[in-house]
DNA sequence: ATTAGCACTCGCCATGTGAGAGTGCTAATC
DNA sequence: GATTAGCACTCTCACATGGCGAGTGCTAAT
């Protein structure tokens, strides 16, 4: 699609902008990447990329800037992915092991050392299969009038919520209903406990109905979110002007930020990257995002994702974001 | 302390700067405010309290500028709280009442209803007890090595971790410990659990070392903390310059950020002021923070706080703090 | 096809200038 | 003695100016 030569330059273009944020002349070219041709030369064949909208001119007389289209073709043309050192992939785990085995915080840091790793915003989603089933239920009293409701859904998912009953329930009451309850629903799935027939217990079909609501908001989230790194991304030269960092904050710390994460059509071990306006929000359209999902095939999954600048390291973060969907994939087959 | 006349100007001065965010002058306070003097007399007034370190002036001949100690004194002796009009405590109730008895969804709620309110960051802790005190202890099965091991403090406080086996347990096994386990600890403190004699089920050890350390750790933490309002703190014009933004970015993400609360000497139903420099850390010496505690007197308490550029409406934003602290209390006296 | 040479463009930066806002001081006034 | 009018002074901000440098596109020679 574009001649050996040009496709050399596009690289060297990329991986000079992506490195020095700064637009990338055919000066710096020949001098710093050692093409044996003259400036002239590369002027000549950087025209013809632009004119095939590789790349952009911010104006008459600057360098150029690659174009999401540009960025494309590197990602899925050019880049060759840089190894991670083992010696991180090393500290990575390592970290993961001292964590002991709480799992919150296993998703956590892994936001956490994602970000860090590739100094921009990381996502990580907790695993979860499409349809929620109860484990266990387990009501714990409070006061006379009322009591917590837990229950724990498949992949370890806890939910919680307050139970109040209209007159005063004894312990010894609570216990056994409790213990009915659990007989009578642990182990089915949303739609196996709405259609369970109605207990004339009241205090069991309080629970129920707990229950059931916890159930419904479950199955409607992607799975926890985990977010980490908004300092990072802040950081980066395109967010100096504060006018699109605000709007940027405001994506990222909404709770609907999941909703912007493509999964769909992403199997198992899957990766995907968007590019620049091919991200859904107007907010991210200079912004590239790598998601990749973990979990094992068939199984309940989540998401690892990063998401920064177009001016990305994509051959470094693509493995990154790999290498710890792949980590958290064998932390989640230990549970 | 102050003459009448130097109060109302020290007043004057400084509702007109959190309005305005521009330096004010004596021309600005005699036509705005009608003080029935000319701007000459306003502008020895103003000397004077520069003197008295009350205001400051940003460069010479620019208008005056509240200082730390202005704002402080304002706070204790000239400012009159702002009543919130009833129909804003409606609306805050209601959505309070909106979100069922989920506990994470009301704190993450108040914090997110306060941010918006006062346009400003918010924190929120959940409450509890100087001493964590379990409630019950569950196993659930996860695969034959390993189960969920579920706690519940007091204040409804839930923990988990993953516990591994060295060799595989079966249901009934599992079942069985976790009852005698349960009747063994339920209702102890952390220290009563560790003072227990060790069983001689290999099984029931492990359970025990997981409660104590996920007690332990809760022993340190002031309560899980929810924020809000990182988006409503960036857009106050005093961050509209990156450098110092970055650096409260990096605070408020921190999850440390509790240290940076001050608690001490803080009844029940109290509250705390801290402005500019009087704070802890460095990046938020531009910053002001009001703390309330909410929760009974004597019993579990947690954290109510805002925390904006020193430039605040503290008339406004001190009580809605500490109407968010009491609907809080009611909330949490029901549980 | 490549390259040397050159005129041209444009952002950046340092410098300069004028307007405007605000001050402090002094002398006159109440 | 407090207040005020008047005035010179200071400093920021916005804007214009102009040189510098980087980079380009084009043309003609190789």
């Amino acid at each position: 699609m574009l001649t050996d030569r040009r496709s050399a330059l596009l690289n060297n273009i990329i991986e000079e902008y992506v490195s020095t944020a700064v637009p990338v002349g055919s000066q710096h070219i020949v001098s710093k990447h050692q093409m044996d041709v003259s400036s002239a030369t590369v002027r000549l064949e950087m025209a013809r990329l632009e004119d095939e909208g590789f790349i952009n001119q911010p104006h008459t007389s600057a360098g150029r800037v690659p174009s999401d289209k540009g960025y494309r073709y590197y990602v899925e043309s050019l880049m060759s992915e840089e190894a991670i050192p083992s010696t991180e992939r090393e500290t990575i785990r390592h970290q993961f092991h001292q964590a002991e085995q709480a799992l919150e915080q296993w998703f956590q840091l892994a936001a956490a050392v994602l970000a860090h790793s590739v100094s921009n915003f990381a996502v990580v989603t907790s695993p979860r299969s499409k349809q929620p089933r109860l484990r266990h239920v387990q009501l714990v009293p409070l006061h006379e009038t009322s009591a917590l409701c837990v229950i724990v859904l498949n992949e370890a998912r806890i939910r919680q919520q307050v139970v109040l009953f209209p007159e005063p329930v004894d312990q010894l009451q609570l216990s056994e209903s409790a213990g009915r309850l659990s007989r009578r629903i642990d182990g089915l799935s949303l739609e196996e406990i709405r259609s369970q027939p109605a207990s004339d217990s009241e205090i069991e079909e309080s629970v129920v109905g707990s229950v059931v609501s916890l159930m419904e908001e479950d199955a409607i989230a992607l799975g926890d979110i985990f977010r980490d790194g908004v300092r990072e991304v802040l950081s980066q030269p395109e967010f100096s002007r504060s006018e699109r960092l605000l709007e940027l904050v405001n994506v990222l710390e909404q709770t609907s930020l999941s909703a912007a994460i493509p999964v769909r059509d992403l199997g198992a071990g899957g990766l995907n990257v968007v590019i620049g306006a091919e991200n859904q929000h107007e907010a991210m359209r200079d912004c590239s995002m790598i998601v990749a999902r973990y979990g094992q095939d068939g199984g309940p999954f989540g998401v690892v994702a990063v998401l920064g600048p177009t001016r990305m390291r994509y051959a470094r973060t693509i493995p990154t974001v790999r290498f710890l969907a792949s980590v958290l994939s064998d932390l989640v087959a230990q549970i």
